[in-house]
DNA sequence: CAAACAAATGTTATATTATAACGTTGAAGA
DNA sequence: TCTTCAACGTTATAATATAACATTTGTTTG
């Protein structure tokens, strides 16, 4: 699926964004934020949340569910996180500074999300819903299909 | 929202193209699914798997979750009804005999949702996912936003 | 610094959405 | 009529998510 080459550069990259982002807006990244976002980061296999709960036992943390929404919440709410609505999972932001008009391609073979920037293709959504004379506040894509690697 | 003057006709429009589809494709159209398919279109707000189920409690069927579930399997994969995954709720199709290239429409006021065909949306994903060559098999777009109604 | 307050996390319980597994019934074709 | 299979009944439980309140930690202010 990905154009990632080495996925510690991956998660690296996104970890720092996070940080500069929180700072920049003055919230608070804690250990445990960091942690649930790291997690996600793994792969870029959406991750389920109990999953990430699962992946908080044995550490620090008594994790149990609210653990990780509030923590899902927060990273949802700062825009480093999103959420797949269609298969209640959750995937780091590839591009977290401008989280507008971007959708996702799930393959159905390896599970891989990507996160897509098309202002073409919003640009025609805009155009669709203002016939319809609807004003969108939020649009949520999400594609499944098969990817170039799993052909 | 809705371009539906007599709810009355819109149900039994819905019933009827139910009935025809079923017996063109020589699928059991049963009092049980009848009744769900019913109960679905009885607003243009989506339903939600419970809330049927309560509708069915008093009737003549001994209703349990599965009942429900089986019946809207049934309805999604004769195409007659829609799931909205961000919402987890259902939705009786106006277009059942063409169910490709649709999306969705839900107003956050009044909560109801409209399908929404356009081929010319439709071209623009595939372009835009052919680029990314990407094979896709499903669509899920759901915009949430305000009708004109509820301006 | 200490007190006061707010934000984050801990903890218990429960709500909501959905499916597995197996038994029973009844319609449709052989 | 018999057989078969799809539909439905029933019980239990899985998977996803939140409410409500207690405790801790960090920040601000007197």
């Amino acid at each position: 699926m990905l154009d990632c080459q080495d996925h510690e550069v991956c998660i690296e990259r996104a970890m720092r964004e996070a940080e500069s982002i929180c700072q920049e807006k003055g919230l608070r990244f804690t250990d445990l934020r960091r942690e649930v976002l790291r997690l996600i980061w793994l792969s870029h296999v959406p991750a389920k949340a109990y999953d990430i709960l699962e992946g908080l036992k044995g550490k620090e943390w008594s994790a149990k569910p609210p653990t990780v929404y509030r923590a899902l919440d927060f990273l949802l709410e700062t825009g480093l996180v999103h959420k797949l609505d269609s298969i209640n999972a959750y995937i780091g932001r590839s591009h977290p500074r401008d989280h507008n008009g971007c959708y996702f391609l799930i393959c159905t073979d390896c599970n891989e999300a990507k996160e897509c920037c098309s202002s073409e293709l919003s640009d025609a959504i805009e155009l669709a819903w203002n016939k319809n004379s609807f004003r969108p506040k939020k649009i949520t894509l999400e594609v499944f299909g098969q990817c170039s690697a799993c052909r």
